[in-house]
DNA sequence: ACAGCTTTAAACAAGG
DNA sequence: CCCTTGTTTAAAGCTG
C-alpha cells in the first residue's frame, strides 16, 4: 500500500545538498580515463608471443646452423678437404642402421603422449616440444633419405643380378625395410600432427601479429595419403632425387651434393627430408645473414641448459667451450648436418604453414561465431567480416550488404581494424582503448543477441561492450527470471558477462548506480528484503531516438504486439533462464543456441515494441498506461509483507543459484583495485 | 557550433 | 565507523 512506487522514488531529489561540491574534479576526468583504459595490458597473447619467440629461435637456430656450416665449409676448403662425394662403390648402408631407426631415439609415442597431456606449457616446454618436433622431422627426413639409398642400392643390385641372378634375400630385406620405413613415416607424421594439434589446442599456435595471412595451400596436417604416395614414388624414383632436393634448397648456401654419400658415424643416419613437400613449399629462406649470436656467445641458440640443441642431438655439454667443441666436431659440415639443416628449414616452414593454416581456421571460427549469416559477400574477405560482425543481424535487415556505419566501426567484439590487411590479432582484442563507440542504441542492434553471440568473447577479452550502461543494465534485468535484480546482482551480471567489468569496479559500479538513478526507465522497487530494480520498458524505449521510425504498420500493431510481448517475453525468458545455467558452468561456446534464439526473438519483439512505443509515447509523454505492463506485476508481488517468502525467495534463490556462486569469484579482484 | 546523450567522478545521505 | 545503496551534480566526450 504505502510502498513508495518506483516513479516516486525517482523524483525525491535531495535538492541542493551539494551545490558547492561538484566543480573541482574536472581536471582528472579525461586524463584518468585514457590512462586507465590503456594501462590494462592483459596477458592473453603470451601464447602467441611465445610461439613467435619459439619460431624465432628456430629461425635463429637455422641461421646459426647455416653459418656454422658455411664456416665449416670455408675451413674445409681452405684445408683442402673436399666435400664428400657420392660414392657408388661404398657398401652403403648396413642393416644395423635400419634397426637403429626403428627405435626412434628422440621421442616415443608414449613420451609424446605424456607431453601432450601436460596442458600447460611454459616457454621452455614449448621449446622442448619444438625441438622434439624437429627431431621427428629429422627422423622423417632420415628415413626417407635412407630409403632412397636403399632404393639406389636395390637398383644397383638388380642391375648386377640381371646377369648373375642370385640371392633374393637382400631384396627381401630391403623390401621389408622399405615397408617398415613407410610405416614409420606414417607414424611420424601422425606424431607430428599430434604435436601440432597439441600446440594448437594449448593456444600456442595462435595468431602472430604482423605475419601476413598467407595464401594457404592445402598442405600441412602432416601428409595426406596421396602426398605420401607421391613421396613414395618420388623417393622410389631414386637417382635424381638427390638433384631435386639439392635444387629445391638451392637458396640455402649449403653444398648439397653430398647428400647421398652416406657414412653416418654412429646410429645416426642420413635421410632425406620428406621430399614430397618439395614442390609445394616455395622455400622461404630467411634473408638476413646477420648472425648476431656471435656477440652473445653464451646465449647460443644451439646451446641451452647445458645441452646441445642441435636438432636431435641433446648432447650434454658442461660449458660453452665444450659445447663449441661438440658443435664443431659433431655437427660439422657433412651430409648429416646438411640434411638436418634442411630438415630444420622444413620444420620452420611446416610450422609456418601450420600457423597460417591455423590462423585461417581461427578466422573461420571467429567468422562463423560472430557473423550471423553465411554472407557470401563477406566470405572471400574473412578479414573484413570482422567489421560487420555483430551488426550484421540488425543492419542486414535495413540494408543487407551496405555497411554504412562500418567505417567507424564500433568496438565490435572482433575489433574493427580499419585499414590494411588486418589480421585479427589477439592483441587487438583487449587493447580497446578509450575509443568507445556504441551502436546499441543506434541501428537497433539487439543487445541480447550480440551478447549471446559474443558471450565467450566478452567473458574473456577485456573489451568494452559497445553498449551503454543503460542498455546493459536493462539487459541484465531482463535476463533475470523475474526481470528484477538487486543492485548487487546487476553488478554480478556485469562481472560475469564481461571481462571488462572485472576491473575498475569502483568506476563502473558508480556508473551503474548513476544510471539506475538517472534514467527513469529503471524503476526501483522496494522489497521486504531490500530493493530490486526493474525496467520500465516504455521509458527505456522513449529515450531512444527512433531511427527507423515512422513505420505505420508497427504503430498499428502496437497494442497487440505489446500485449504479446509480456507473456512471450516471459516464456522466452524462462527458457533463457534455463539455458543460462549451463552457460555459466560449461563456459563453452557450444550452447548459446537456444539462448540466442530466444534472445533474438525477444529482441525482435522488443524492437517492434520499440518503434511502436516510441511513436506512441511521443503523443503521450510521461508515464503511459503501458508502463504498467512491465513493472506492475513485478512491483506488486513483493510488496506483500506476508508473502515475502514467495516472491522474495524467488528472487533470491532463483537468481542466486545460477549466478551467485560464480559471481563471487570475480568479486574480489577488481574491488580492491580502486577501493583505496 | 550546438544539443542531447553517455560516461566518469565525486559528494552526500540513509541504512545496515 | 565502514560499507552498500541511492541520489545528485558537474564536466567531458561523442554523435548527429
Amino acid at each position: 500500500m504505502m510502498q513508495e512506487s518506483g516513479t516516486e522514488t525517482k523524483s525525491n531529489g535531495s535538492a541542493i545538498q551539494n551545490g558547492s561540491g561538484g566543480s573541482n574534479h574536472l581536471l582528472e576526468c579525461g586524463g584518468l580515463r585514457e590512462g586507465r583504459s590503456n594501462g590494462e595490458t592483459p596477458a592473453v597473447d603470451i601464447g602467441a608471443a611465445d610461439l613467435a619467440h619459439a619460431q624465432q629461435q628456430q629461425q635463429q637456430a637455422l641461421q646459426v646452423a647455416r653459418q656454422l656450416l658455411l664456416q665449416q665449409q670455408q675451413q674445409q676448403q681452405v684445408s683442402g678437404l673436399k666435400s664428400p662425394k657420392r660414392n657408388d662403390k661404398q657398401p652403403a648402408l648396413q642393416v644395423p642402421v635400419s634397426v637403429a631407426m626403428m627405435t626412434p631415439q628422440v621421442i616415443t609415442p608414449q613420451q609424446m603422449q605424456q607431453i601432450l597431456q601436460q596442458q600447460v606449457l611454459s616457454p621452455q616446454q614449448l621449446q622442448v616440444l619444438l625441438q622434439q618436433q624437429q627431431a621427428l622431422m629429422l627422423q622423417q627426413q632420415q628415413l626417407q633419405e635412407f630409403y632412397k639409398k636403399q632404393q639406389e642400392q636395390l637398383q644397383l643390385q638388380l642391375l648386377q643380378q640381371q646377369h648373375a641372378g642370385k640371392q633374393p634375400k637382400e631384396q627381401q630385406q630391403v623390401a621389408t625395410q622399405q615397408l617398415a620405413f613407410q610405416q614409420q613415416l606414417l607414424q611420424m607424421q601422425q606424431l607430428q600432427q599430434q604435436h601440432l594439434l597439441s600446440l594448437q589446442r594449448q593456444g600456442l599456435l595462435t595468431i602472430q601479429p604482423g605475419q601476413p595471412a598467407l595464401p594457404l595451400q592445402p598442405l600441412a596436417q602432416g601428409m595426406i595419403p596421396t602426398e605420401l604416395q607421391q613421396l613414395w614414388k618420388e623417393v622410389t624414383s631414386a637417382h635424381t632425387a638427390e638433384e631435386t632436393t639439392g635444387n629445391n634448397h638451392s637458396s640455402l648456401d649449403l653444398t648439397t651434393t653430398c647428400v647421398s654419400s652416406s657414412a653416418p658415424s654412429k646410429t645416426s643416419l642420413i635421410m632425406n627430408p620428406h621430399a614430397s613437400t618439395n614442390g609445394q613449399l616455395s622455400v622461404h629462406t630467411p634473408k638476413r645473414e646477420s648472425l648476431s649470436h656471435e656477440e652473445h656467445p653464451h646465449s647460443h641458440p644451439l646451446y641451452g641448459h647445458g645441452v646441445c640443441k642441435w636438432p636431435g642431438c641433446e648432447a650434454v655439454c658442461e660449458d660453452f667451450q665444450s659445447f663449441l667443441k661438440h658443435l664443431n666436431s659433431e655437427h660439422a659440415l657433412d651430409d648429416r648436418s646438411t640434411a638436418q639443416c634442411r630438415v630444420q628449414m622444413q620444420v620452420v616452414q611446416q610450422l609456418e604453414l601450420q600457423l597460417a593454416k591455423d590462423k585461417e581456421r581461427l578466422q573461420a571460427m571467429m567468422t562463423h561465431l560472430h557473423v550471423k549469416s553465411t554472407e557470401p559477400k563477406a566470405a572471400p574477405q574473412p578479414l573484413n567480416l570482422v567489421s560487420s560482425v555483430t551488426l550484421s543481424k540488425s543492419a542486414s535487415e535495413a540494408s543487407p550488404q551496405s555497411l554504412p556505419h562500418t567505417p567507424t566501426t564500433p568496438t565490435a567484439p572482433l575489433t574493427p581494424v580499419t585499414q590494411g590487411p588486418s589480421v585479427i590479432t589477439t592483441t587487438s582484442m583487449h587493447t580497446v582503448g578509450p575509443i568507445r563507440r556504441r551502436y546499441s542504441d543506434k541501428y537497433n542492434v539487439p543487445i541480447s543477441s550480440d551478447i549471446a553471440q559474443n558471450q565467450e568473447f566478452y567473458k574473456n577479452a577485456e573489451v568494452r561492450p559497445p553498449f551503454t550502461y543503460a542498455s546493459l543494465i536493462r539487459q541484465a534485468i531482463l535476463e533475470s527470471p523475474e526481470k528484477q535484480l538487486t543492485l548487487n546482482e546487476i553488478y554480478n551480471w556485469f562481472t560475469r558477462m564481461f571481462a571488462y567489468f572485472r576491473r575498475n569496479a569502483a568506476t563502473w559500479k558508480n556508473a551503474v548506480r548513476h544510471n539506475l538513478s538517472l534514467h527513469k526507465c529503471f524503476v526501483r522497487v522496494e522489497n521486504v528484503k531490500g530493493a530490486v530494480w526493474t525496467v520500465d520498458e516504455v521509458e527505456f524505449q522513449k529515450r531512444r531516438p527512433q531511427k527507423i521510425s515512422g513505420n505505420p504498420s508497427l504503430i498499428k500493431n502496437m497494442q497487440s504486439s505489446h500485449a504479446y510481448c509480456t507473456p512471450l517475453n516471459a516464456a522466452l525468458q524462462a527458457s533463457m533462464a534455463e539455458n543460462s545455467i549451463p552457460l555459466y558452468t560449461t563456459a563453452s561456446m557450444g550452447n548459446p543456441t537456444l539462448g540466442n534464439l530466444a534472445s533474438a526473438i525477444r529482441e525482435e519483439l522488443n524492437g517492434a515494441m520499440e518503434h511502436t512505443n516510441s511513436n506512441e509515447s511521443d503523443s503521450s509523454p510521461g508515464r503511459s498506461p503501458m508502463q504498467a505492463v512491465h513493472p506492475v506485476h513485478v512491483k506488486e508481488e513483493p510488496l506483500d509483507p506476508e508473502e515475502a517468502e514467495g516472491p522474495l525467495s524467488l528472487v533470491t534463490t532463483a537468481n542466486h543459484s545460477p549466478d551467485f556462486d560464480h559471481d563471487r569469484d570475480y568479486e574480489d579482484e577488481p574491488v580492491n583495485e580502486d577501493m583505496e
